[in-house]
DNA sequence: TATGAATGAGTCTTCATTCAT
DNA sequence: GATGAATGAAGACTCATTCAT
């Protein structure tokens, strides 16, 4: 009555068997995308790692793009889930500390995201494609300035921020962790040094540059 | 009787005329850098923009890599020249309009580099052997860190800042440039409104998130 | 100086070597077009019976349509300069002997043109290529007609014929052996034996189906 | 218990319910075969229309060609029949009226007949078995040529026809109808033009090309 | 040394056919 | 018998690299 399924989900668990390959395949995608460039990853790669055929994936994608899009957007969901995941609530500790937590986080999010949008800036159509994709799933880009934004909004309230620029002051905390997420991945700085760096720049950040 | 030389680099003045081509190719390796992705660049697409043929490039280089890397450095140079020209010397101005000079100029160089380097992280043997070039060469990374520390160190010692960490400083400056500089890479922001950002963002900086 | 030219064409004549290969290509096309279905042809098979390797037709064609297309021009060419050799001129022999020889040659153009035709009905996209080359070269679709019709009004204007309409009268000669040649082509029936029944046809037209 | 019913013959009539589903087959195909090229039909297209699993046909036809064979086969019956009905009698109206009538359905069997031969002569394997399978049926391809003769041998009888060889004058009446079928399916000369050409090749064939 | 044609491995994609359910 | 997912052998085309001239 059914189908045979793919020797590679054999026993896999699952109500909808039909779609249990179909995550295979993004599952697998996900992975490979997680160890290289999106660039360098075959359909080829993609079944061979996955266990089927070579075939297969256009049973359940378009088209090459549309699984590997369909695997960047549920890397990016996870992602950013754990991004927002154990961040300090306005009022808790001190603000030193929170934002540091905050932009560690941030660094975080950004060594594991940019070698992917690196690589998704080399081809163009797939970048427009995740783009359409992103848009329509809950989480556009600002998903991820949203926790920070309303982190600073709450300790502004609190009074314990300044009457600052939500804005600015979003850009002061996440552009270094973007520069030094830049940084290890492009000289391979260890990441205890980085978070130590991270306090001296909350810090810094926090009093100003002006002398008092 | 001298060996012939490619049509391409008759006349061209220089007293090792082999040399002479190697530099055409990598003058014309990094033009077309300039106007597209590194992914798409061919060995044709150079030996034809060079008025030269296919196979001579395996005279100059090993490879396509070593050429590549080789025009992208001189791209760096190059890049690197403009960025700390006309930059405003520490004393001169305010310190406000200074550091908003700084950030735009290194949103300038960040938004002309952010495509190559993203292509870069594309292929990763091509990374590598850029960043050991580019560690050989007089100009590490820090190339373009200097003038802003250099700036902010000066500004510290007439007293127009106060007591500030210079890297942490730096990474505050810079950090918000890079992301912006994604930001309009990926949205395509109109540079005008970034510039605005930018007084918002250096001038919170100054005063501190702290409430006074 | 020269670049190495391919084995399948080393020792070949021609004073333009560059385009010996593009030839030997397009023989080798034509030569399998003789063989078999437009659609059965591979851009593999062309490469391994021209004895070069897979890639190189894509130095001189655009694509395979192209290769094919010139291929199919050139034996159209070779066909149609056949056709019209050794045909009756206006008032030599007799005319029954005349229209039957026009008749005959009709249909050898028709044997051999009507399998590539057919092949070529059966991919819309080819078609179109093929009839934009034909009409651009001196040999449109009336290359094959004007012959017949010349020699109608020949004998027409000698009184060797009536008053007739040219163009009908040609549909007449014309269209008994395009039908003959599907007939021969589809049931195998021996070229003597349809031979003999154009005498018959031809015989048939000059009297008239009316009774006298 | 007998087994399960494929969806879409669900009560459908018929004894034999295997053979329903077969039929079904056949139907769609053969819908398919009206609409476009034979080598552009997949086994799926076929399957998707027929609103039947992938599979199916396998159970009733040895492999694809089987089953597009049979469909070959029941749309040539079905333009057999439809080309013999409303065709004049002999003695009935004008001779000329009445064979133009005959080249104009001839015509437009041609014109639905010929781009599935073309098809069919691009897969030789395909071609070969859909001859051997109308040679067994009662329908060889003289069976288009038998009411043109019958009403030939008709007039002649009556003596409104000369003294003709049936089998030539039946090659100039649907000689020329093949040929414009040609004409139309490569040029896409507009219908009503042709039947207005018929008109004068029946003339032209009536009286004969000789003086009188 | 320069030339540029030749090479051939590798890319994505299609589709007739099989077969576990 | 019916299902439809899985299979895998093609197919057209690209491009870094080689090498006879």
């Amino acid at each position: 009555m059914s189908p045979r399924r793919a020797h590679a989900v054999r026993g896999r668990a699952g109500h909808d068997p039909g779609a249990a390959l179909r995550e295979h395949l993004i599952d697998t995608a996900e992975k490979l995308l997680a160890e290289r460039q999106v660039s360098s990853i075959t359909t080829r790669d993609i079944a061979r790692t996955a266990g089927v055929s070579d075939g297969v994936l256009y049973n359940y994608f378009a088209d090459k793009h549309e699984l590997v899009v369909a695997a960047l957007v549920r890397r990016y969901a996870v992602l950013m889930v754990r991004f927002d995941t154990g961040l300090p609530a306005p009022g808790t500790g001190t603000v030193e500390e929170n934002l540091t937590a905050y932009a560690v986080a941030s660094l975080d999010l950004v060594a594991e995201t940019l070698p992917v949008a690196a690589g998704l800036m080399s081809e163009p159509a797939l970048l427009h494609r995740f783009i359409a994709a992103i848009h329509q799933e809950p989480f556009g880009p600002h998903r991820m300035r949203q926790p920070i934004a309303d982190y600073l909004a709450g300790e502004k309230r609190l009074g314990r921020l300044g009457d600052v620029d939500v804005d600015a002051a979003l850009a002061l905390v996440m552009g270094p962790a973007i520069m030094l997420g830049f940084t290890e991945l492009m000289s391979g700085t260890p990441r205890a040094e980085l978070t130590e760096e991270f306090h001296r720049i909350v810090h810094t950040l926090l009093a100003g540059l002006l002398p008092r």
